[in-house]
DNA sequence: CCCTATGTTCCCAA
DNA sequence: CTTGGGAACATAGG
């Protein structure tokens, strides 16, 4: 489910709920997600996101970084009750934290902050267009794999890929090295609008996306490409086409997005 | 049985 | 070395 903006909404919740809080009691219910070790007792003292990873940074230089991948997400709830696939539970003095995973894909990390990591920029913290004209150069690759390549730009998956290349009117196919400056300037501002707003809807929830408070997100009403195959395209009538790259789905418009 | 799924990593081939 | 393709991970749903 999360990409970039489900991600940062996650993290603005968070901030709501449990920043000053003390870690009272970490139970890990499915051990495949790793070690937790030594953070019961710890106060909260700030949310951060890089990309899709969400860390909570605490006392001591220590950091819990979380990766949802596929199928996890977060919950605040008060209760006792443990919902289906749930793996983790973070308990604080006025409520916890369960993640909740179905496919088991989600990761959790203890690092010491400050740690380099291999994550490019997040495009929100600003899409360097001019340097990623650059280290396009020499790259051949579809444009889409250079877009949700992580270690390039951070935080953009299947879903804003497609989307993003349509605003920008870009064929999801194109050889990253042949994009000019001025279409690189045209990325930058399609994923600045279409995370942005992303974001202010709380998420994409085209399947079971929830944010940290168990709503829906409304950012599928305003999907331009994605999940719409076979339907007219909103900008110019063409007829929405999916096609597989890199195993993905990949929903784009033919007749307008042939840059 | 088939196929699909919002992510990442690894292996293999060209 | 790079790039590209596919499988794997584990599970649910159509």
């Amino acid at each position: 489910m999360p990409e970039l903006p489900e991600v940062e909404t996650l993290c603005c919740q968070l901030r709501q709920v449990i920043i000053g809080a003390k870690i009272e009691k970490i139970d890990v219910i499915d051990p495949k997600l790793g070690t937790t070790e030594g953070l019961e007792g710890k106060i909260v003292r700030g949310i951060r996101r890089h990309g899709k990873t969400l860390s909570l940074e605490l006392e001591g230089n220590l950091e819990l970084v979380l990766h949802l991948r596929m199928t996890g997400r977060l919950l605040w709830s008060n209760g006792n009750g443990l919902e289906p696939h749930t793996r983790l539970v973070i308990s604080f003095a006025d409520g916890r934290i369960f993640l909740i995973d179905p496919r088991r894909f989600g990761t959790v990390t203890i690092n010491r902050i400050g740690d380099c990591s291999s994550l490019g920029c997040d495009p929100l913290e600003g899409f360097d267009a001019s340097h990623l004209w650059k280290i396009a150069q020499r790259c051949t690759i579809p444009i889409k794999s250079f877009l949700m390549d992580q270690r390039r730009i951070a935080g953009i998956g299947n879903i804003y890929a497609c989307e993003i290349l349509h605003r920008a009117r870009l064929y999801p196919w194109r050889k990253t090295n042949a994009l000019s400056r001025a279409e690189w300037t045209e990325l930058g501002g399609a994923a600045k609008e279409i995370l942005t707003r992303a974001i202010a809807c709380r998420g994409t929830s085209v399947s079971d996306w929830r944010d940290l408070f168990g709503r829906e997100g409304e950012n599928q009403d305003y999907l331009l490409v994605y999940g719409r195959e076979d339907t007219a395209c909103y900008r110019c009538g063409g007829r929405i086409q999916r096609r597989k790259l890199n195993g993905r789905g990949t929903y784009f418009c033919p007749t307008c997005q042939n840059g």
